[in-house]
DNA sequence: CTCCAATGTGGACGTTGTCCAGATTCTTGT
DNA sequence: ACAAGAATCTGGACAACGTCCACATTGGAG
């Protein structure tokens, strides 16, 4: 009824402002994104956003979860694909460095610390991250009884892998690394 | 005696200004410094530096220069004092989080593309570029002969550990990891 | 010593984020 | 059904910013 239904004063704004905003996310980086422009191309004043968003931040933040999301849900979807405990790990990876070079602004938006990060982590930003570590940390755990990977420590593991999969993403979609190195690299490390 | 003498017109801008702005660099992140700002610490009007830098993103991109400089000499350093190949690799991995670590909004800016990276490669800014990928290469090209990583392709292995690395840097800058995390994660992998 | 180019100053314009006051519309209690 | 009252939008205002312009100053080359 009050929510999200479709005929409040204008129509929805809330959504209607955030899908402006990730339009605009494909082509520009968040730290160009301009409250006026999402407002002009929502079709409402420059004032409205401020009855739905406190700030200007807090549009972005609202963006950054959706994009976690996503690259959770990619994460998930594409473990549940495979089969076999390296694998899985495998898929787990290529899944978030796919999600990063589809949507790169995104996925800065989601690990930039004006607006996501530990600068601001907002209450619906943390569970998706929980529910990452858990994924990776489940994925983890049945690594380390599988032959070549027995009795390494969990946590650091999972850190590594992590980390690895983090940079890789950051350096392809900063053109550093072009984006068919990623399968080669991880099978580097991961075998 | 054209250049850094110490008496033009004012003193020497240009290097005032970037030692301004790398002191806000301590405490702000690149998005939110103002070029005014800069100007008023530097003792100058707000017009001054355009006189040196044709633009904001340049100032930003300069003192990005110097940050991978710094980034690049600390991985030096670090690899002279180390004594063996995978100790230096690993000493290489541990300078490049704890520059991180020390100077967060700096090594963020050095992956900026809006200032730095794929966006805007400053001719001075590919050199140094070149110079990082030369030392890890010439590393792992020392690592794939030693007992455990033989045969191991040397390209990927490269990408891999620059990954791990970066992403490391990354997820602890932002909070994600605890810094003590570096080392044992760094085990996890390299060994 | 003179002149020019490099350097610095102040003013101006358009854009932005944010606050305020007022108008409009939806909902809710009766 | 109807009168509040709350939620939602609008326009105007302000300070800060990046950038462009015209003008002032100064240091060095001839």
């Amino acid at each position: 009824m009050s929510r999200s239904a479709a005929g409040y004063h204008h129509g929805n704004l809330q959504a209607a402002l955030e899908d402006a905003a990730l339009d605009l996310l494909e082509t520009t980086s968040a730290a160009k994104i301009s409250l006026r422009e999402v407002a002009r191309r929502a079709g409402v004043s420059h004032n409205a956003p401020y009855h739905h968003f406190g700030d200007r931040a807090a549009l972005l933040s609202a963006l950054g979860v959706r994009g976690m999301a996503a690259l959770l849900a990619a994460q998930e979807e594409a473990v549940r694909a495979a089969e076999g405990t390296v694998a899985q790990v495998r898929a787990l990876g290529l899944a978030y460095v796919g999600y990063a070079a589809a949507h790169p602004q995104a996925f800065a938006l989601v690990f930039d610390p004006d607006y996501c990060a530990a600068g601001a982590p907002s209450a619906e930003m943390a569970p998706l991250i929980a529910r990452n570590e858990e994924l990776l940390g489940s994925l983890v755990g049945a690594l380390v009884q599988e032959p070549g990977w027995e009795g390494r420590d969990p946590m650091a593991l999972s850190a590594a892998l992590w980390s690895t999969v983090h940079g890789m993403a950051q350096l392809i979609t900063l053109g550093h690394l072009p984006p068919e190195a990623a399968e080669s690299a991880l099978d580097a490390l991961v075998r």
